[in-house]
DNA sequence: AGATTATAGTTGCATATGCAACTTTTTTGA
DNA sequence: TCAAAAAAGTTGCATATGCAACTATAATCT
């Protein structure tokens, strides 16, 4: 996975931050992560887990995105951000910086580069998600996310990054639902489950 | 709308493209517009518009992306290209270019900020299209496209940049049922609707 | 440690949606 | 300009999915 810092020495790093006028905060798990507009206008994950949320009329919860290493977000990206929030889903770092400043005063090749790539990696992982939605069952929803983890990890074993009631949230279907056909995949022997603990069968 | 070319004179145009090794093809409707992946890997739609599909293993066509004025696409922003293809829906231009160069032989700085500017649109896309697909009734998806578009034009009346057959495949869900709620959504005074001409009623 | 809250797991029921199979209308291209 | 193909429009039927309402289990907090 690439990030903002690959190929770029510490002190070079220090330099650079102190140029772009970031800063850096921690957020507790739980923390709505709001950013300072005025100021700064892009975040990125340094360490830690955060999900882009937000609540329909009905009161059902979206969540839009998970945020992870080297995640970006910020107002650039979304129309509305008034009605989305940003969740911290565990104790979370944060680098807050100014989307202009990044091309306008950084020398740094490499730097810009690295900010063009987490770019571009947002547009695959948006993609990759697009394509998971375009799946028309539930089953070939949760049977793509799976494959998709299994890649990422390149086993066929893992670690669901989420609780099943956010899983649904994420795969914007009905949790009962979702369960059921759970059932179903485990009763057929496409896949075992222990917890969070996901296998790929055959 | 941000283009590639924002506040540059044309003179430096025509440079900055000769220094990029660019390549300018024209596609007819109906084309599979494929890159040359070994020189060139990002297009750009300088006019005319293409869609982004894909076919699902029970033969569904889904509509990934609708590809207008500055639209960006390339290997970098998809994980399997070789199973989605990108079909011209008009007379098309395509501006290639090669990722690399331009962080790395691009001096202008307009440019950059230009070319950082429609990734972020396209990422901004990509979540409002997300947004859509998050609405959990068929026509909850086809109201939030309508108002998208409405929006677009700001007009309460526009034009369906698709056939209702394109349509369904680009909000993943059967035509047929789409067309059912439409009629509802007629039937209840939401919207009025002659061809491709939308109306958004009160 | 015990109470409280959140998550996981399950099920019956109503209905929204997909699918197939048509007809009608519009568009395309030779 | 006329035939062929594509798109639009419609409907009956089966079922996948959402919703409500639970119980059971796990996690969290003071």
């Amino acid at each position: 996975m690439k990030t903002l810092f690959d190929n770029i020495d510490e002190n070079e790093i220090k330099k650079i931050l102190k140029v772009l006028d970031s800063k850096i905060i921690i957020f507790s798990k739980g923390d709505n992560i709001i950013i300072d507009e005025d100021n700064y206008n892009i975040g990125i994950i340094l360490n830690g887990y955060a999900n882009i949320e937000k609540y329909d009329y009905y009161g059902n919860r979206s969540i839009l995105e998970k945020l992870q290493l080297h995640g970006i977000f910020g107002k650039y990206f979304y129309q509305n951000e008034k009605d989305i929030s940003i969740i911290a889903t565990s104790k979370c770092e944060v680098l807050f910086l100014e989307y202009d400043s990044i091309i306008n005063k950084v020398k740094n090749k490499q730097f810009l580069n690295n900010f063009f790539n987490l770019l571009s990696q947002k547009i695959m992982n948006e993609n990759i998600r697009i394509e998971i939605l375009a799946k028309r069952t539930i089953k070939d929803k949760i049977w793509a996310y799976f494959l998709l983890l299994a890649t990422a990890s390149s086993k066929k074993i893992f670690t669901l990054p989420f609780s099943y009631t956010e899983l649904a949230d994420y795969l914007f279907i009905d949790r009962s639902a979702m369960m059921r056909e759970l059932k179903k995949m485990k009763d057929t022997k496409m896949i075992k489950t222990r917890g969070k603990l996901i296998k790929l069968l055959d």
